[in-house]
DNA sequence: GATGAATGAGTGTTCATTCAT
DNA sequence: GATGAATGAACACTCATTCAT
């Protein structure tokens, strides 16, 4: 192996250990010394790769949610359209966040501890959905709201993810799970009909 | 002023300089010092009314919460009912996080640093919520939920309350302010129709 | 002993013993675990009495500072005059030099480490030799200097009690001594008629 | 360009790099990043030319110092004798350190952070000062000073320099600049005709 | 019950030095 | 000989908690 990608190796190294130990104790209790422990690093080693603490933080959630992003794209069928599409998007997150226990505390607590990376998240996340939203106003799909309406329900279909994640998909432990299929059927029913009949 | 009224005075005013504290700094810069500088007593008296700094971080919210049912209560018209009263009860909400700019982070940062607390909120939260719905459903306003979808659609409305918070309800510094009317429009539209049409 | 006698003593036992570190260490190796263990007390104490490792940096010359020209005050003889008072200034000097071994280094590398207080001390010094030198002149001792001359005048003697304490006042060991009657001897020579003849 | 020759060059290199370091930012934040950045080699290949950073610490003063008395000595005229001659050695001491800005500070922190190349220095300047007063004795300028006692004015004179240097050649930012008139007039009656009259 | 000085474990960060490539 | 990543000891500083007054 070059020193290159050796190099290359340590910092992922390291990013993956910070990723396991925020997603395990969160933010406030992930110290350089458990992060480089858990990397086999000594710790003067760490900055050789990121500035600060709060560097690392910072870029945990962009190298997180490119995954999340990546896996959602890639769960998505092409040819899928109308309210399925919307819930065949809702599973594949759950199931992402099946695979990556971490995920959810990290992506959460980014608000609080790297609130720039948060905002960050939250705009391509937004940029995405309301692309895809107005895909579907092309085809007929939604109609009725206008541009301003739509980022609001982007909101509100990302708020439902997260406050679901947060009931649904851990156990008492705070372990992922699976989501129960009432719950993704309740999502669907608002989504197609509304709450009031 | 009997020695009891003067203990509970001090009790009150620590837990209302935490609060400020809280809501300004967020409970990670909330230290012992702060609260108890602003409050004007000394540290130690910090301690002979609360077991330790997570006791008060624990009491925080079930206090701050009380204060935002009871506005909701008495705001909401008795004869309301329907999505009017959903509505009503939504722009209660942010009328209360108007007037209590700190309540926000309080809330929010809770999941972080005051997870019991945070829990014991949501149940109280979700068990006010699902009184109000059944009602509905007696009303004959609702329809085709059962109890576990309507427990996932609460879930989905106090989402939807934080997300908007967070994103409309504030300013660039974290400030307050009232929310547009479009995402009211927005949120009725969900509930009444559905997004897909 | 009440809390305020002992908080007072406290404060200058960690001056006390910052004096004796430095004076020995110097004060780039003068931390602030050696500092607070040869006072007795815990590290974090010392944050209770200084904002930072410079704040106790900063006061340790003016501190002894004052103690030096203090001892060069009283030792002085009132009625003596003419280059008898300037030899006797000097020799106060190093009479309490070797009484304060440590005051060389804490003196001499504050220049370095604490630039704010050396200026100070410097401006201190210059001022008192300005009104002494100023009554020699009334007395008719000095002619033919200038107020802007006689400001380089002091620097000089200053440079030179600085030099010979370097030199002389120190064994080979950095400890303080005697200075020899030579010295003096030929600094009085040069101030009472030059040196080229 | 010859490995040998190659090799001298990048010594020289460190040193030029170290002597501007440390005349910019001191000794104490001469760190080898700097200095092998500013030398433009890799941290390792620092050590393949000196054995430790006090190693080069030790070598700037003697590698400047040498500049220094070179300077000085092509500066003064061969014939000048007598005050004079006193005189235009202090005037090239100051053109050289107007030239080379970070000197004050290499020689004068030396005392501290190079303490052995510090005290070689000296002896190295006290011989030649020897040299020359003893010169000034033969020729009849100077009487009445034995040994012991030109010793001690030769500490004296590279005292004032030092100290006139450091109160009248830095302007406020601490760079380097030219020496006002009257300085040097007040410096010359001392030597000529002493202060007392 | 109120006080506030004392405590000490814990943290992020720096940097001279080493050594495999 | 040149490189630069890895090392780990050292340091200043914070803060919840205790306890004698």
């Amino acid at each position: 192996m070059s020193r290159e990608e050796k190099a290359k190796q340590t910092y992922t190294l390291l990013l993956e250990a910070a990723a396991e130990v925020v997603g395990r104790d969160g933010y406030a209790e992930a110290s350089i010394a458990k992060i480089t422990q858990l990397a086999g690093v000594a710790q003067g080693t760490f900055y050789n790769y990121f500035d600060s603490r709060q560097d690392i933080l910072d870029k945990l959630l962009p190298y997180m949610g490119r995954g999340m992003l990546d896996h959602i794209a890639v769960s998505l069928p092409r040819d899928l359209v109308g309210p399925a599409r919307e819930e065949a998007r809702l599973e594949a997150f759950f199931a992402y966040l099946d695979q990556h226990p971490g995920f959810y505390r990290i992506l959460y607590e980014a608000e609080v501890f790297a609130p720039k990376a948060h905002a960050e998240h939250f705009r391509v996340l937004v940029e995405g959905y309301r692309n895809a939203l107005n895909r579907a106003v092309v085809r007929g799909e939604i109609e009725g709201f206008d541009a301003d309406e739509l980022e609001t329900v982007i909101y509100m279909l990302l708020a439902a993810r997260s406050y679901i994640a947060m009931r649904y998909a851990r156990d008492e432990n705070g372990h992922a799970g699976p989501v129960p299929g009432h719950v993704i059927k309740a999502y669907m029913k608002v989504l197609t009909k509304g709450l009031f009949a």
